[in-house]
DNA sequence: TCCCAGGTCCTGA
DNA sequence: TCAGGACATGGG
């Protein structure tokens, strides 16, 4: 992996299993959006930055190389995904699945913008998600520059987000979870020593703590954890992951709960990343559909 | 019109 | 413990 600056761009050449649609279209994400050239342009924390790539080339532009530790490590580029791979790889239909999203990566996001993110998810569409969070963004959230003649905003801290009304972060069309967001933003305030270190205890330790959220059940919870805590042995199933499942491993009437245990004896501490090749793989084909 | 979405919560048995 | 319904919102 070479790494080179120009101005306002990072350039890395010879980069391994990396692949922007992967990425940022296997549902880990979402605020990451496709341009006409088919870069994507995001915010991370208070940046924008917009990822074009070639073959093994990736440009990360409207950043400088101040900025690199920030993108290696939200991309998690020391983390060696051919061993994960290999570990992954137990039958044909994983081999199928990683092949197919060969370039996924699991991003290490905020927890706090992962937990309200993923509240929002339940019982939701993924365009609608993103929609909810861009509103949220742009009306609570502060202005950061205008990129390629779009507006953006960052994420609503909980300060932020902790002052207005339910009846305003309704407007943001977030339906019944309008409540349970205020409520989380509130107690974030007092608690987000303990959620900042929850990637630091156990895994049963974080899902116990986080369900103790209104909002937050079984599901949210796991993929609270996979995707902002680095607790990589689990295995959140969802309405995909779910037929997924039934379709090609387990039994059609197989509950949510075995379905994760499963899985979890299955692929051992790579779960989370065999979920991720998994639900790519599904919703991409429309697999149990 | 009805059904469903990266679910969770509440209720009644 | 556990099945069943409610819940905002919008697209198909």
């Amino acid at each position: 992996m070479n790494i080179t600056e120009k101005n306002n761009q990072i350039i890395i050449d010879g980069i391994k299993d990396f692949n922007v649609t992967h990425i940022f279209d296997c549902g880990q994400c979402f605020r990451w959006n496709k341009e006409d050239d088919g870069s994507y342009t995001g915010v991370v924390k208070n940046k924008v930055i917009n990822v074009e790539q070639h073959d093994s080339t990736v440009i990360f532009n409207n950043i400088t190389i101040d900025d690199y530790n920030m993108v290696k490590e939200y991309f998690d580029l020391d983390t060696d995904y051919a061993e994960i791979k290999s570990n992954v790889n137990t039958d044909e239909i994983m081999a199928e699945a990683i092949k197919f999203g060969s370039g996924i990566r699991i991003l290490n996001q905020d927890e706090w913008e992962i937990m309200i993110s993923f509240m929002i998810s339940a019982n939701n569409r993924i365009p609608m998600i993103k929609k909810v969070i861009e509103n949220l963004s742009s009306c609570f959230g502060d202005y950061i520059c205008n990129y390629r003649g779009r507006d953006y905003y960052s994420f609503p801290t909980a300060e932020q987000l902790s002052v207005v009304s339910v009846d305003k972060i309704q407007e943001c069309k977030a339906g019944f979870r309008s409540p349970r967001l205020k409520a989380a933003a509130e107690r974030f305030l007092t608690e987000k020593n303990i959620i900042y270190n929850i990637k630091n205890t156990s895994y049963d330790e974080g899902l116990a703590y986080l369900k103790t959220y209104s909002g937050i059940g079984d599901k949210v919870a796991n993929c609270i954890l996979l995707f902002s805590m680095k607790q990589f042995d689990t295995f959140p199933v969802d309405v995909w992951v779910r037929r997924v499942m039934q379709t090609l491993y387990v039994d059609k009437n197989t509950k949510d709960v075995d379905i994760q245990k499963f899985a979890e004896r299955k692929f051992g501490k790579f779960s989370g990343y065999a979920q991720q090749y998994l639900f790519y793989y599904a919703r991409e084909q429309g697999i149990g559909k």
